[in-house]
DNA sequence: CGAATAGAACGTAGGTTCTATTCGGTGCACTACT
C-alpha cells in the first residue's frame, strides 16, 4: 500500500496516465493512490475511492477520461460546484468542459447539448436531477459516455432518501446508459455507506482506493455544558482566542446568525452563513473567507462542500450534528495544510434532540399506496409524467416513493425509463415492505446521533472513537485529544504515541479478549436481529444492524446469555 | 424532542407564571411575475 509503484511502462496504462497528466495537466507526478484508481478506470473497473479533499480527487476521472473514448459524465450535487470544475477545467487548457444546469440560459444550454452531439465534449458536469429527464439520458445515451463519475458520493446516501431523491435513480441512469465504468467519488464514506453508494450506483465488484482517514495535526476536544447559555459563552470566547480563520457550526439559521452577531461585537471579522440567506451574501462570504476578507464563518451544514482553503485553523461545533460522518466531515475542513489546527464539540445532550428530529422524517404511506396500486394496476409501462399528473403528488414525493417501491423489490424501471410492477406482490404488501424500509432508514438515522452521543461522552481517545466508526483499526493514546492529554495527567497512560506515517490506519491482529466477534463478522441479536461487527474493543462491541442500525453492546452484557450470536455461512469478510 | 414565542391567567400594577402552538437542515429546477 505504501509508495510501491514500479517504474512505469511508457506503453502501459501507468505510463500512458503519467504522460497525459503531465502533457494536459501538468501534473509531473501522481501520488500512489490516485494512480491506482486511474489504472482501474483505465482497465474498466468499477472504482470508489475514499480520498480526503485537496489529495487530488477530481484528478482520478480527469486524466484517464483523455484515454478513454466518448465524454465523461460527472454527477456533482451543487452548481457552485460544477462551475468551478468547468472553471478548473479551462484554466488546465483541457479540452471541453461544459455544465448543463438551471443556473445556463436556453441558448447556453442549447449550445452545450450541440457540442456534446458533435463530440467535442470531453466532460459533461450534471446535478442529478438533470439525470431524472428522459430527454436529457437519451441524448447522453447518443453520445456513448464512456465514463460516469458520481462526485461527493456521500451525497447518495445521506441526501438521496428524502432530500434529493434523485440521487437514487442514479443506478438506473448509468444503465440506460449502456453501462459506463462508474466512478465514485468522496471524503468522507464508513464501510457501510460505501457499501450502500456501490449498491446503489449499481457498481460491479468495485474496486476500492481507500487513502488514510486520519489527520493527525488536527486537535480533538469535547466541552461539556448543561445549560444553553453558557455553551453560547464558551463558543463565543473560544472562537475569539483562537487564531487564525475558523468555522463556527451552530444547528440552526437563527442561531448563526445571533453568534456571528456576538462574534462582530466582541470585534472580530465575522459573518454568518446558511441557506436562508441571498445567493449574493452567500458568494461574497465566501468569497472573503478565501481570500481573508472574513476570518470566522459562523454557518449551518449549508457551509463546507467545495470550500478548499489550507489553513483553516479551527471548527467549533456550536452543537452537536446528527452523526459522526457528519461530524468528521466538517472537521476536516480544518488544518488540511498539515499545521496544527483544532476541532471543539460543545456538547450539551439536549442538542441531540433536534437531530433526533431531523433524522425522524415523516413516513409518506398514503403516496407508498397509492403508486404502487397505479403501477400494479396498470399492466403496460408506466411513465413516471402520468403517475405526476394521475397521482397529483409533488415530483419530490413520487420519486422518493418510487425509489422506495424499487428498493422493496415491487417495482423496477424500463430501459425507456417506464416503470413496471415486479412478480405478483399485491400493492398494499409492496407498499407496507417500502414503508419498512423507509423505517429501517429512519431508525439507521436515529442511530447515527446515537453514536454521535457516544464520541461526546467516551472516556477514551476521541480519535479511536472516529476513526473505528469509519472502520480503522486506531492505536490509542492519540496523544492529541483532550481524553489522551487527561490520560496522561493523571498517570494512567501507556507509552506516548509513535510519530504517526502516513495517517494509514493499523491492522491488528485477532481481536483483543478473544471474543468471536470479529470485525465484519455477521452476528445475529435477539431482539435486534441480524448484522455485521464494526468493530471490538476490550469491553464492548459496536454492531450495525440490518434493520435498526448501530448498536453498541456491553460484552459482558451479551457473552454468556447468547444475546448475540455468530451467523453461520458463508463468510462476509472484507472484500 | 426541546426552545422560542404568543397569549392567557392572575387580579388590579406591571410584572410573573402557566399553557398552547409553532418551528427546526441540506439544493435542485421550474413557474409566474416584473
Amino acid at each position: 500500500m505504501a509508495g510501491t509503484a514500479a517504474p512505469a511502462d511508457p506503453a502501459g496504462p501507468a505510463g500512458r496516465l503519467g504522460r497525459a497528466a503531465a502533457e494536459v495537466f501538468g501534473w509531473s507526478r501522481l501520488r500512489p493512490g490516485q494512480l491506482e484508481a486511474m489504472e482501474h478506470v483505465l482497465a474498466g473497473r468499477d472504482t470508489l475511492v475514499v480520498m480526503p479533499t485537496g489529495a487530488g480527487k477530481s484528478a482520478v476521472y480527469q486524466v484517464p477520461a483523455l484515454l478513454l473514448p466518448g465524454p465523461t459524465v460527472v454527477v456533482s450535487p451543487l452548481i457552485a460546484l460544477q462551475r468551478d470544475q468547468v472553471e478548473a477545467l479551462h484554466r488546465r487548457h483541457a479540452p471541453g468542459a461544459v455544465a448543463v444546469n438551471s443556473a445556463r440560459t436556453g441558448g447556453e444550454t442549447a449550445a452545450a447539448w450541440e457540442a456534446v452531439r458533435a463530440g467535442d465534449v470531453e466532460y459533461l458536469f450534471l446535478a442529478p436531477e438533470q439525470l431524472a429527464k428522459d430527454e436529457v439520458v437519451e441524448r447522453l445515451a447518443r453520445a456513448g459516455p464512456s465514463l460516469f463519475v458520481v462526485d461527493e458520493a456521500q451525497c447518495v446516501s445521506s441526501w438521496g432518501y428524502d432530500f434529493r431523491p434523485d440521487y437514487l435513480r442514479l443506478g438506473q441512469v448509468v444503465r440506460r446508459l449502456g453501462r459506463p465504468v462508474v466512478l465514485a467519488l468522496t471524503a468522507t464514506a464508513s464501510p457501510p455507506v460505501r457499501e450502500e453508494i456501490a449498491g446503489r450506483l449499481g457498481m460491479e465488484r468495485p474496486a476500492q482506493v481507500v487513502a488514510g482517514f486520519d489527520r493527525p495535526n488536527l486537535r480533538l476536544e469535547v466541552r461539556r455544558f448543561t445549560d444553553d447559555r453558557g455553551k453560547r459563552r464558551a463558543v463565543v470566547e473560544r472562537a475569539a482566542a483562537q487564531d487564525g480563520p475558523g468555522i463556527v457550526y451552530t444547528a440552526t439559521r437563527k442561531d448563526a446568525e445571533t453568534c456571528a452577531a456576538e462574534l462582530a461585537a466582541a470585534g472580530l471579522s465575522a459573518a454568518a452563513y446558511h441557506a436562508g440567506l441571498p445567493p449574493a451574501e452567500r458568494s461574497r462570504v465566501h468569497g472573503a473567507f478565501l481570500d481573508g476578507g472574513v476570518d470566522v464563518v459562523v454557518a449551518t451544514s449549508a457551509f463546507g462542500m467545495g470550500i478548499d482553503k489550507p489553513d483553516v485553523r479551527f471548527v467549533l461545533h456550536a452543537s452537536a450534528p446528527g452523526s459522526p460522518d457528519a461530524y468528521y466531515q466538517e472537521i476536516g475542513r480544518a488544518g488540511r495544510d498539515g499545521a496544527p489546527a483544532t476541532a471543539v464539540l460543545h456538547y450539551r445532550p439536549e442538542d441531540l434532540a433536534l437531530q433526533k428530529f431531523f433524522a425522524s422524517g415523516h413516513p409518506d404511506t398514503a403516496a407508498l399506496a397509492d403508486v404502487a396500486a397505479r403501477v400494479h394496476a396498470c399492466g403496460a409501462p408506466l411513465s413516471p409524467t402520468r403517475l405526476l399528473e394521475e397521482t397529483g403528488l409533488s415530483a419530490h414525493r413520487l420519486t422518493s416513493a418510487v425509489g422506495l417501491l424499487e428498493q422493496a423489490g415491487a417495482v423496477t424501471t424500463t430501459a425507456g425509463g417506464d416503470l413496471l410492477p415486479v412478480g405478483d406482490l399485491r400493492p398494499a404488501e409492496a407498499a407496507a415492505r417500502a414503508a419498512g424500509l423507509a423505517e429501517a432508514r429512519r431508525s439507521l438515522g436515529r442511530s447515527r446521533v446515537e453514536m454521535m452521543r457516544g464520541y461526546a461522552e467516551t472516556t477514551g481517545c476521541r480519535r479511536r472513537y472516529l476513526l473505528g466508526y469509519f472502520g480503522e483499526d486506531y492505536e490509542a493514546p492519540c496523544g492529541n485529544c483532550d481524553n489522551c492529554d487527561a490520560a496522561v495527567r493523571e498517570g494512567r497512560t501507556a507509552r506516548p504515541r509513535r510519530e504517526a506515517g502516513d495517517g494509514a490506519g493499523r491492522k491488528t491482529g485477532p481481536e483483543p479478549g478473544g471474543h468471536a466477534f470479529r470485525t465484519g463478522a455477521r452476528v445475529r441479536h435477539r431482539q435486534w436481529g441480524e448484522g455485521t461487527v464494526l468493530g471490538a474493543e476490550q469491553d464492548r462491541v459496536t454492531v450495525l444492524f440490518d434493520s435498526v442500525g448501530y448498536r453498541t453492546l456491553s460484552l459482558a452484557a451479551v457473552a454468556g446469555r447468547g444475546l448475540l450470536v455468530p451467523v453461520a455461512g458463508p463468510a462476509a469478510g472484507p472484500e
